[in-house]
DNA sequence: GACAGATGAAGGA
DNA sequence: TCCTTCATCTGTC
């Protein structure tokens, strides 16, 4: 995290409430820059942010209740990632365009990058993601249709991936978790 | 430059 | 079918 001091700056933490409980969504000027999951160790909620950044919240917090609800999130604002190299910002792209209900490898987010073979990196590009959910890091499974791993937690993960409808997910969240 | 990691593929039990 | 091992690629320190 090198730069992460050097792209510091003017940002607003914003509580978003939906089904799951309660996401912490930071802004900056230029849009959304991160979202953390309910239960997060996040300090410095304001409630005091720019017409505009409550604005960009009531987005976040429509987008969120939208995909819970299995249906593809509407408007969305800008968003703004504060870090990342430019390797995690095209893995961050390709995930937003994977549709709602579909699931991909990380090999083939790495094979479409270019890159065949860096499944892995793709891997550690989805867990440095900063915007999960909304960049649908969660739709990204093994190749041998495994889950993975998630930074919000595999029951999460799969709690997602049935909500969007995936028919397997939705029949596993069912039954206790093995080895998870 | 070394190390770690949310993988993938192959081989064996 | 499951488990183990090894190769590969990228990011971080």
């Amino acid at each position: 995290m090198k730069n992460r001091i050097a792209s510091e700056k003017m940002s607003w933490r914003l509580p978003v409430r939906c089904s799951l409980g309660e996401f912490v969504a930071t802004f900056t000027a230029e849009g959304l820059s991160e979202l953390d999951f309910p239960g997060s160790q996040v300090e410095g909620a304001v409630t005091n942010a720019p017409q505009e950044v409550q604005g960009w919240a009531k987005l976040v917090e429509r987008a969120l209740a939208d995909v819970l609800a299995g249906k593809p999130p509407g408007a969305l604002p800008p968003l703004a990632f504060a870090r990342g190299t430019d390797f995690q910002k095209a893995v961050w792209r390709e995930l937003q365009g994977i549709p709602l209900g579909k699931t991909i490898s990380y090999g083939e987010i790495a094979a479409r990058l270019g890159k065949p073979g860096a499944a892995r990196a793709v891997g550690a590009a989805c867990g440095a993601n900063p915007i999960p959910v909304l960049v649908p890091c969660h739709r990204v499974l093994a190749s041998n249709r495994k889950l993975g791993g998630f930074s919000g937690g595999l029951s999460m993960k799969i709690e997602l991936l049935a909500r969007e409808g995936v028919r397997e997910f939705a029949r596993v969240r069912e039954l206790p978790l093995r080895g998870a």
